[in-house]
DNA sequence: CATTTGCGGGCTTTCTACGGC
DNA sequence: AGCCGTAGAAAGCCCGCAAAT
């Protein structure tokens, strides 16, 4: 027996196909007692509706998507994916909207998938991830007229919406305290130099330099991978002049870095304070465990698909939406440098 | 200006939409002449083959599911899961598949999802993740009569296709390589007991105990969190009779024993050695490394993608397919016992 | 052989007809 | 005659394919 269809349930019920439309709607056009009657034929034979004819009919695909351009990898060892993508899909979930994932080699590829997946009515949206500085896919996809959500921001001059924390405030927060304890030779291994909340985190630092008349900040980005993160920490730990403090701008460098500095001899706390700006099970599992700059990630990512659905429903709104700033949480990575 | 569909690229090329149609998938019934000449002009208007539409026509969703009963934070901190998205990803690309994501809060939703997804005609198969002793998923699958690969095996009983990496010839190495050592004293903090894998790793151990004449083997099942495994390396640690060497189910346990076995004061691996049944980034970044099996996840996903998608197209077929073993990876966290 | 016509796939929605006041 | 609520018929969404030209 064949899947049934409201053809099937309209025979049954003795109406015709879009009587039993408006009554599994909930739509006006069918009296109470008729609407009654139908709902029990169509749940006695189990009557789901088919998405795509669905789909074909109003033209919403009830997908959004979500497309990567990092290597495949990535996505096994950045604990940061896994939460976006169980927080979006958690959002998105609320609605029966389905997350399609896609990682791609190249940016080439990323916005070559866009205008595909958007040609093809195959979603009603994007997620995007990592802003970058005069990002060509703002221009791309506003051109192509599709809801999209950006987690990070704020962002300059695009029509975009977008999701932000306030990573700035969250920097000031950690150089603060940084500071309070007592050092003066900080370096921030960074991310990609072409994410904007690298730069802003990068500029941050600079400025905080001056307010708090450090002697040295140094911002080196890097690629994000746990062997950048190690050749740089084993370069700054090689100088006459050491740092006494790192801030990491993701755990798996900062976890990197802690395992450089066991192999050097250099004793977190007591030498060095490491402090990770981004937190996950890594940062609590290693001995001594991170502190860390924390954040719901997984909740924010949620929050962000619920805008992107209210986007899609109303694609007229432009969405600005502030989410949590990151918090502080001290461990046993930092302390107050020697001497002090 | 609306997105194009046949009938514009007909009615521009001055031909009907038969004759689009089959210049577009390739099929006779029209000049070469007039292919190029409808060709260049979906090109031209940038002309995608509507999702819906065609899913409508031919009866495929073009998409896959992959439903997760699990709390939903597991996906941030479990690498394996990521590794898993990303390699299923990466092989239903090749296609053009896309991958639904589901994470529901117990098996019973579970169960729902796929008897609605199916209904609802939103995916062409599933992917089963961690087959369970008796694994109620098992009939209910195939009464719903769908394409399914199961990720793990082999699994007796069950017309479902399956891929399958043998972890007991893999759990065999690791305890030959501990027995090896000289090891005579071993815990095995095991996976969730219902799991066919944790079933199959724990029998290996039992029959190991006798194949190698061992003092003590004993198998503690567990929720595979970090907390469980912390505990249960605190509990057997602090017996009279400690265990030379313990074996666990997933790397975020042996990291958080690693963490118990230095807040004890006992020396990894000079007093005891630590094995993972389980590899990824974390186990590397430790101090010590941990020795590890290891595997490559992401492709056996990839592989196992491409498994369903030929049995998508060929429902007929029943898939066995044996993945390569998990191969032992000897770091810095195991060595002979003390004495040895 | 090249091309057109037209239907099917499942659902939504608009338009029209009907019966009752 | 005119208005209401209800229900049926049919068009439309877009593509693929079979049958007809």
């Amino acid at each position: 027996m064949a899947r049934p269809t409201i053809a099937d349930i309209a025979e049954r019920a003795g109406v015709s196909k879009g009587a039993v439309s408006f009554a599994l709607n909930g739509r006006p056009g069918v009296s109470e007692e008729t609407r009654r009657r139908i709902l029990a034929v169509a749940d006695e034979m189990n009557w789901r509706p088919h998405r795509a004819a669905r789909s074909l009919g109003n033209s919403r695909a009830g997908a959004v998507g979500l497309i990567l351009s990092r290597p495949a990898r990535t996505l096994g060892l950045e604990p940061f994916f896994g939460q976006v993508v169980s927080g979006l899909q958690a959002g998105l979930a609320e609605d029966g909207t389905a997350l399609q994932l896609l990682v791609v080699e190249d940016p080439e590829a990323e916005m070559a998938a866009y205008r595909n997946w958007t040609a093809e009515k195959r979603v009603d949206g994007f997620v995007l991830l990592d802003p970058l500085i005069d990002d060509p896919r703002f221009p791309a996809l506003e051109a192509l007229d599709v809801p999209v959500m950006v987690l990070g921001g704020p962002l300059p001059d695009t029509s975009l919406s977008y999701s932000w924390a306030d990573d700035s405030e969250a920097m000031h927060e950690a150089v603060d305290y940084l500071a309070a304890l007592g050092h003066r030779h900080v370096v921030h291994v960074a991310g990609m130099p072409q994410f904007l909340h690298t730069k802003r985190r990068m500029d941050v630092l600079t400025e905080a330099k001056a307010r708090h008349e450090l002697a040295e900040v140094v911002s080196i980005p890097t690629d994000y991978s746990d062997s950048e993160g190690a050749v740089i920490t084993r370069r700054v730990l090689s100088r006459r002049e050491r740092p006494t403090a790192i801030v990491y701008d993701s755990d798996v460098m900062a976890v990197a870095g802690l395992g450089v500095a066991l192999e050097m001899g250099v004793r977190v706390p007591q030498d060095l304070s490491i402090l990770s700006f981004d937190d996950s099970l890594l940062a609590r599992l290693t001995h001594p465990a991170l502190t860390a700059l924390t954040r719901d990630t997984q909740g924010w990512a949620t929050e962000a698909a619920r805008e992107l659905l209210r986007l899609i429903a109303d694609p007229s709104l432009t969405v600005r939406h502030p989410s949590s700033t990151p918090v502080l949480v001290p461990r046993e990575s930092t302390a107050p440098p020697a001497g002090h």
